[in-house]
RNA sequence: GGCCCCGUCGUCUAGCGGCCUAGGACUCUGGCUUCUCAAGCCAGCUACGAGGGUUCGAAUCCCUUCGGGGCUGCCA
C-alpha cells in the first residue's frame, strides 16, 4: 500500500451474542494499533444477515467497548463519513459490486441447488477429489441460463476464480501463499439478493478504506478469496489493506476459547468486579508482550508501545489466575474513593445497602480494611456485609469450631472485658482483649481472637479484628458475643 | 484426506547465531511476618516436542518427523 495513506483498522464483530474475549482481545489490538500509529479505528457490524437482533447486540457490544475505554471514531453511535456502519444497511451497495462482477465476467451465474453440490461434495470426497466447488456453472451459454432458469431455479452469484495463486504478506505470520486449485469458486450473493461475508467484508473494507486488517486467525484461509473481491473492484494492489492474522484465545484445553471450556463473555467479568483495565492488560499481555519485563500496562502505554510486529504467531491459552492476579493489583492500586464508587454498585444490588449516606461512609471505613483481601469487586459484598444488621449468621461449621469449654470461656471473658471499654476505639479495644485474654489468661492470640472473630463476624476469615469491632460499635459487638454464650 | 497456520517452564512470555549453566510474570511448594484471611518479602520446582543437518558455536538457520489448531459452506 502507499505508505503515507493514515492508518484505518476496524473491529467488525459480528452479532452472535455477546463480545467475548477473543472479540475483545481482537478489539484490543485494533484499537491499540489504531491509537499507536495515530490512525482511525472504526466500528463496524457485520450483520449481512441477521437484521433482527442488531438493535440490542449493537447496543450490548458499544457499551461493553465504552466500559474497557476502546473509543471509536466512526461506527455506529458516532457515525462517520464511510457509513452506514451496519452491513444490514449496505445491502444495495453489495448488490452493486456483485452485478458489476457479473458484468465483468469475473463471476457468474450459478444454478447449482444446494442438494446437488452436497451430492457432488460427496461424491468428489470419496474420489478423493478436492471436495470444493466443481465450476458446473462456470462455463453456462446464454441458453443454459434460459433452460435452468425455466425450470424455475433462483441462481446465486458465483465468484470466478482463476488459475494460479495468491500470495500475500501477513504482519504476524510472513508470506503466506494459497493455490487457487484449493480456493474453488465462492457464492458471493444468495438467490434472495443477501450477501456473503466474502463479498461485504471486502467491499466494505474497501470502500471505508480499510489499510490494516487485525482478525483472527480463523479468517487466515480466507484471505485469497477477499483479495479476489478487491481485484474485482480493480483496486490496486498497492492500496490492498495489509493482513495480520492474530492468533487464537485459548481454552483450558486446547480448542479455541469457548462457553464450553471457559468463561468467554465479557458481561461475565463485568458482573463478577473485574475491572476494565485490568481485562485490558491482562489481554494486551495474551499474545503480545512490550518486549521488556514489563507486565503492568495501561491503555494509554499500550497505544504506545503497541506494535503488530511483536504479536506472537502462536495461539495463546486464557489463565483466569493470571487474570485474577493482576485484578487484585489493579484493586490494591484504587485510591479508596475509587474503590468506593467502584464498589457500590455491587453492594446496592446485593442489597446489602440501600446507598443512605450513613452506610457509604460505614463502607469507606471499610474499605482500606478489605482492598488488599479482595481480588475482585463482588467481594466486597460478603466482606461488609456483617457490618450491617444487628445479628449476624453463623454457620454451623463455624460455630462447631468454638463451641469447646475454652472458646465459651474466651467469649466470656471477652464480653465482660469490652463492656468495660469506654471509649470505643480500634486501639482500646485491642488492648483491652489482649490485656485479657493473652495476659491474663495466656492464650495464644490465635486461640484468643478466634471465638470473638466468629462470634461477631460469622466466619473464621474477616479483615482485621480490632478495626472491625471498632466500626461495628460496642452496642452490637456485645449483642452478637452473647448471642453465642 | 487436502490446504494453511503454529510448537521455549503447568500457563503467558523474553530470546532474533556466542551476553542462555535460558530471564520475567502467574500458578504451585516451602519459609518469614502475623489476631484469621489476605497483602508483602525471601527461597525453590519446572521448559527450548523429536531426529538430522549448517556452523568453531544453535532455543535461534535448513530439512524431516511428531504434535496441536484452523479452513475445506448459499456461516462469519
Amino acid at each position: 500500500m502507499s505508505e503515507n495513506r493514515q492508518v484505518r483498522v476496524r473491529f467488525a464483530p459480528s452479532p452472535t451474542g455477546d463480545l467475548h474475549v477473543g472479540n475483545i482481545r481482537t478489539a484490543l489490538f485494533d484499537w491499540a494499533y489504531a491509537r499507536h500509529t495515530a490512525g482511525k479505528f472504526v466500528f463496524r457490524i457485520e450483520d449481512t444477515d441477521r437484521e433482527r437482533v442488531t438493535d440490542q447486540y449493537i447496543q450490548a457490544a458499544a457499551d461493553t467497548l465504552r466500559w474497557l475505554g476502546l473509543d471509536w471514531d466512526e461506527g455506529p453511535e458516532v457515525g462517520g463519513p464511510h457509513g452506514p456502519y451496519l452491513q444490514s444497511q449496505r445491502l444495495a451497495i453489495y448488490k452493486e459490486w456483485a452485478d458489476r462482477f457479473l458484468d465483468q465476467g469475473d463471476a457468474y451465474l450459478c444454478f447449482c441447488t444446494n442438494e446437488e453440490l452436497e451430492a457432488r461434495r460427496e461424491a468428489a470426497k470419496e474420489s478423493n477429489r478436492p471436495p470444493g466447488y466443481d465450476g458446473a456453472c462456470r462455463d453456462l451459454s446464454e441458453s443454459d441460463r434460459k433452460r435452468l432458469s425455466d425450470e424455475g431455479r433462483k441462481p446465486v452469484i458465483r465468484m470466478r476464480m482463476p488459475d494460479g495463486s495468491t500470495t500475500f504478506n501477513d504482519l504476524i505470520r510472513g508470506e503466506v501463499t494459497f493455490d487457487h486449485k484449493f480456493v474453488p469458486d465462492f457464492v458471493l450473493m444468495r438467490n434472495d439478493g443477501s450477501p456473503l461475508y466474502t463479498l461485504a467484508v471486502a467491499v466494505d473494507d474497501v470502500l471505508m478504506k480499510i489499510t490494516h486488517i487485525l482478525r483472527g486467525e480463523d479468517l487466515l484461509s480466507s484471505t485469497p478469496r477477499q483479495i479476489r473481491v478487491y481485484q474485482a473492484m480493480g483496486v490496486k494492489v498497492e492500496d490492498y489493506p495489509i493482513f495480520a492474522h492474530l492468533p487464537f484465545v485459548m481454552g483450558t484445553d486446547n480448542a479455541k476459547l469457548s462457553k464450553r471450556n471457559g468463561e468467554v463473555s465479557i458481561a461475565w467479568y463485568r458482573e463478577r468486579g473485574f475491572l476494565p483495565e485490568a481485562i485490558c492488560n491482562y489481554l494486551a499481555l495474551l499474545g503480545w508482550s512490550p518486549g521488556d519485563d514489563r507486565e503492568n500496562v495501561t491503555l494509554s502505554e499500550l497505544a504506545e508501545l503497541f506494535d503488530v510486529s511483536r504479536v506472537n504467531a502462536s495461539p495463546a491459552r486464557f489463565d483466569m489466575k493470571k487474570l485474577e492476579a493482576i485484578n487484585g493489583e489493579k484493586i490494591r492500586a484504587l485510591s479508596i474513593d475509587e474503590l468506593l464508587e467502584r464498589s457500590l454498585p455491587f453492594l446496592k444490588s446485593s442489597k446489602v445497602i440501600t446507598g443512605t449516606q450513613d452506610e457509604i461512609e460505614v463502607i469507606r471505613k471499610a474499605l482500606p480494611l478489605i482492598q488488599e483481601r479482595i481480588i475482585t469487586l463482588s467481594e466486597v459484598v460478603g466482606m461488609v456485609s456483617f457490618l450491617f444488621g444487628e445479628d449476624v449468621v453463623v454457620a454451623e461449621d463455624e460455630a462447631t469450631k468454638i463451641s469447646d469449654e475454652v472458646s465459651r470461656a474466651t467469649l466470656k471473658a471477652a464480653k465482660e472485658v469490652l463492656e468495660l471499654v469506654s471509649e470505643w476505639s480500634e486501639i482500646s479495644i485491642e488492648s483491652a482483649l489482649r490485656g485479657e485474654l493473652i495476659e491474663k489468661m495466656g492464650l495464644k492470640p490465635r486461640v484468643a481472637f478466634t471465638p470473638v472473630r466468629i462470634a461477631v463476624t460469622g466466619s473464621h476469615i474477616s479483615p482485621p479484628l480490632f478495626e472491625s469491632l471498632a466500626l461495628l460499635g460496642k452496642t452490637r459487638t456485645l449483642r452478637r458475643i452473647s448471642a453465642l454464650l
